[in-house]
RNA sequence: GGACGAUUAGCUCAGUUGGUUAGAGCGCUACGUUGACAUCGUAGAGGUCGGCGGUUCGAAUCCGUCAUCGUCCA
């Protein structure tokens, strides 16, 4: 073995082992409990970036782990067809060929965009496979796949047949770039510096004139009201009344609303149906005119009279000119407001009256709701978003799932050209079920995306089938997502799920956070700031990428992605293989049968046993507590300070020794130690677990499928802990007082222990072979009765004194202040615990064992305190 | 305007039901190539846990409030 690991000989050879022992397939197994995970299906728009690196991170270490402890795990893979963002995509590269969509015509558009679809999965199954998920292809799915579009439509027309489903005429949220509606959710508000301008309206009688205020100058071609509050005195008598719109000269009414607000403005306002969501209602409550002066691209239409052709931008601004030449636009105000944009395209969403289809919501939400507030709620982690998410779906309007693409699920709504009925089907149709004639027209509009993604987790497992799958893995386990979907994807899919499963669909949603840069901010094209996560894999490996992204932090919580911590993380992989392969270099001949821990263990073996049962417990809890960062710190712990600086280090002498007996108990000990802790490390660094794994003495086909490690109370011996604290104390004092006094190792000194008790005695005594080792003295001496020298630097610890003669060495005055500081330290310790203990409060409130071990520090503070002002009045005699 | 999150060592972050001498990695300082590893080892410096007030025998941890930054919703 080579003293570096190298991540990409064993990527390369692991991945293809693993998928063609079928590894990864789910079983099916109905003796065995299921474990399930369907992956958020990233769009076939084009790379993953390091936000999917994350999020499929943690599903990987969930799954594998659940693997190994025997679950019947399944992890689907999937992708998402992306209505919007992979259409542009495609018509993006299309535009560098000089041609738009509509050259091609729909059919020829979508057979271009399945092309894409086909190149990107298969890049994308590529980054999964670099990534080590162990995912089973087998059923991997796309949301537009024949069986995902049966389950879409099954949907549709049951929810249109309950009624949940209509089509009709309102104000929706326009993007006038890729020229489709989009749902309310699709729209971010940013705050933008804008005008209001005031403008005076004429009356038709010639008496004046009434102020409205507004801050899109440009709908006032299509007002056809002004509103006042009915109960506001200064209008009292103009409700009623008609006014002449300018420019137009339309003739339209003064009307009296609640909705109006008096303090706005100049308390009137003016109504444009179908240009505005509260004037569309407004407008409905008093048989308004709408009318529509903009067309689909945000031109001005027929209806802006000269206007007509112009971008509603630039009409805004020739229109306010015009309106102040006319005096009718008479002040213009500096404005902040909240300008709706398209999340997609970025442009400025148009409220806009059009035929759309819409999810009702109020049942499905009131059904959420519910289960939500039952025994039977999904769990969020951390439970944090859980409000968030009830307070979206407790506050939701109607859902607009109709977009003017061609790339998705087209609607299953025809329209008859000979009697104009239209028919809802779950089969295509060429004859109207209504006068049998054949001018059947399909709907043009396709679903939004959401609304395929919506069914995932149980249309990949073959719903509306009853099939095998459904009933064993249905419901999934956990949901891994971020937060920024809850609305989007993981609230739809609970509605949806509920209504037509009956059921949750997953018992926990994990909730990440973003994966930032190393400044905080938020990765993006046109920042240019974003980390590909293939690029990472290549500099540092896929473990350290992983492992680095599963222990960067808390769930929920957003994290920097910093090179130094890769860094680290390849550091860390580095160490195990440099530690494994001091193993196997000495397990030379060792077979998996020659492992016997029955024999003779010495303490440091049973402190071994012991801390990897702590690990085990630990690691499996932190788990199942989805608590990634805190069980990767404990492995990492446990292997690089207690395996590596200690254990590996106190082998050496029985591996390297004489005794046979020994050196097999230690062989034994260390095999079987790497072995459960490869195990254990296994879900975050799947590599170089397997490559090490391969090389050690044991008989499984893969660590992939080895059972995961569990406590062994037969091994478990709380006192070695003790016990080696005693022995790791000693030598780290006298490593201290080396280094203090600038003694290096490579020098000889005497070195002299006198414990404080037979116990503690006979634990160094043991241990003498250890102290020698990490301690390298002339001589040793340990006793009870020790005749210490005058000139001798010294350190006093929990159970023992340390005793250096190093006279014409050191500076006695150094040596004292040494000590000064330490003597410092301790009083400080005494006078905080002394403190607690004199509080009858805390004697008589506290538990009996706190209040306890407070009387133990206290005692060990002292003792110390007052052996170590011993060493100072004899060093200062 | 409402809700939530963050604020802990120079930097990035842990700290899970209130009781540890407040931790890690990186960085820094000083030593060190002893037969797994310099992608390393040993030792060390560095924090009044954002401010104020409260609850409690005891607060980084619970409550209130303020400040700064950030996110979501309206």
């Amino acid at each position: 073995m080579p003293t570096k690991y190298d991540p990409k000989e064993a990527e390369a050879k692991w991945y293809p082992y693993w998928l063609e022992g079928k590894f990864f397939n789910a079983e099916r197994n109905a003796e065995k409990t299921p474990f399930t995970i369907v992956i958020p299906p990233p769009n076939v728009t084009g790379n993953l970036h390091i936000g999917h690196a994350l999020n499929n991170t943690l599903q990987d270490i969930l799954i594998r782990s659940k693997r190994m402890q025997g679950y019947d795990a399944l992890w689907l893979p999937g992708m998402d067809h992306a209505g919007i963002a992979t259409q542009a995509r495609v018509e993006g590269r299309l535009k560098e060929e000089g041609i738009s969509r509509y050259d091609l015509g729909r059919e020829k558009f979508v057979e271009k965009v399945w092309e894409w679809k086909d190149k990107y999965a298969e890049i994308i199954r590529r980054q999964w496979s670099k990534m080590g998920l162990s995912l089973d292809y087998s059923r991997e799915r796309f949301t537009l796949d024949e069986g995902l579009s049966k389950a879409v439509r099954e949907v549709f027309v049951r929810l249109y047949e309950k009624g949940l489903i209509y089509r009709g005429k309102y104000i929706i949220n326009w993007d006038p770039e890729t020229r489709t509606a989009l749902s309310d959710i699709e729209v971010e508000y940013k705050e933008l510096k804008g005008a209001l301008y005031h403008l005076r309206y004429p009356l038709k009688d010639g008496t004046g004139y009434i102020e409205v205020a507004t801050t899109r100058p440009e709908t006032m071609l299509g007002d056809t009201a002004v509103a006042v509050h009915p109960k506001d005195e200064r209008y009292q008598k103009l409700i009623g009344k008609t006014v002449v719109l300018p420019i137009i000269g339309r003739e339209i009414p003064i009307v009296a609303d609640d909705y109006v607000d008096r303090e706005f403005g100049s308390g009137a306002v003016k109504i444009t149906p179908a240009h505005d969501p509260n004037d569309f209602e407004l407008g409905r409550r008093h048989n308004l005119e709408q009318i529509l002066v903009m067309d689909e691209a945000g031109k001005m239409n027929e209806n802006a009279g000269a206007y007509q052709g112009m971008d509603r931008f630039a009409c805004r601004k020739q229109i306010v000119k015009d309106l102040q030449d006319q005096g009718v636009c008479f002040k213009i105000e500096e404005h902040i407001h909240q300008v709706g944009h398209s999340e997609r395209s970025g442009a400025v969403v148009e409220p806009y009256l059009s035929t759309q289809w819409f999810v009702k919501m109020g049942p499905l939400a009131e059904e959420a709701i519910n289960k939500q507030k039952s025994e039977e709620r999904v769990a969020f982690v951390p439970d944090r978003f859980e409000k968030i998410y009830l307070h979206w779906i407790e506050n939701i309007r109607d859902w607009c799932i109709s977009r003017q693409l061609w790339w998705g699920h087209r609607i299953p709504a025809w329209y008859c050209g000979s009697c104009g009925e239209m028919t809802v089907s779950r089969e295509d149709i060429t004859t109207c079920p209504h006068c049998d004639s054949t001018e059947l027209k399909q709907d043009n509009d396709v679903l939004d995306t959401w609304f395929s993604s919506a069914l995932w987790p149980f249309s990949t497992l073959g719903w509306p089938e009853e099939t095998e799958d459904m009933k064993h893995f249905y419901p999934t386990d956990v949901l891994v997502t971020g937060y920024d979907i809850i609305f989007f994807w993981v609230a739809r899919m609970i509605f949806t799920g509920l209504e037509f499963t009956g059921e949750n669909p997953f018992k926990n949603v994990l909730i990440t956070g973003l994966v930032r840069d190393a400044e905080g901010r938020k990765m993006s094209k046109s920042l240019g700031n974003g980390v590909d996560p293939m690029e990472v894999i290549d500099q540092y490996g896929a473990d350290a990428m992983r492992f680095m992204l599963a222990t960067g932090n808390t769930p929920g919580n957003d994290q920097r992605f910093r090179w130094e911590r890769v860094e680290s993380a390849r550091n860390f992989a580095n160490k195990i293989w440099n530690a494994s392969r001091f193993a196997l270099m000495n397990l030379e001949g060792f077979t998996a049968a020659d492992i016997d821990l029955s024999g003779n263990l010495g303490t440091t073996d049973k402190w071994i046993l012991t801390r990897l049962n702590e690990t085990i417990a630990d690691v499996t809890r932190l788990l199942d507590q989805f608590e990634f960062g805190e069980a990767g710190r404990s492995l990492n712990n446990f292997i690089w300070d207690d395996l590596c600086d200690w254990y590996i280090e106190m082998a050496k002498p029985h591996l390297y020794g004489e005794n046979a007996e020994a050196k097999k108990t230690t062989q034994s000990v260390l095999c079987h130690v790497l072995d459960q802790t490869l195990r254990l490390l296994h879900p975050y660094m799947p590599f170089i677990t397997e490559e090490i794994w391969q090389h050690l003495p044991q008989s499984g086909a893969s660590i992939t499928v080895a059972p995961w490690p569990i406590v062994d109370e037969t091994h478990h011996y709380p006192e070695s802990v003790k016990q080696m604290g005693l022995l790791m104390e000693v030598i780290r004092s006298v490593r201290n007082i080396r280094a203090e006094m600038n003694v290096p190792l490579s020098k000889k000194v005497e070195l002299m222990i006198k414990p404080t008790n037979e116990e503690a005695y006979s634990l160094l005594s043991q241990g003498e072979e250890y102290i020698e080792r990490f301690c390298n003295p002339q001589k040793l001496e340990i006793s009870l009765s020790l005749g210490v020298p005058d000139k001798v630097v010294s350190a006093v610890v929990t159970g023992a004194e340390i005793y250096l003669p190093l006279a014409g060495l050191i500076d006695i005055d150094k040596e004292i202040a040494r000590l000064e500081k330490d003597a410092e330290h301790l009083k400080n310790e005494v006078e905080r615990v002394n403190k607690k203990l004199v509080n009858q409060g805390f004697v008589a409130k506290a538990p009996a064992h706190v209040v306890e071990e407070e009387r133990a520090k206290g005692k060990d503070y002292q003792e110390k305190l007052e052996k170590i002002q011993v060493r100072i009045q004899e060093l200062k005699n």
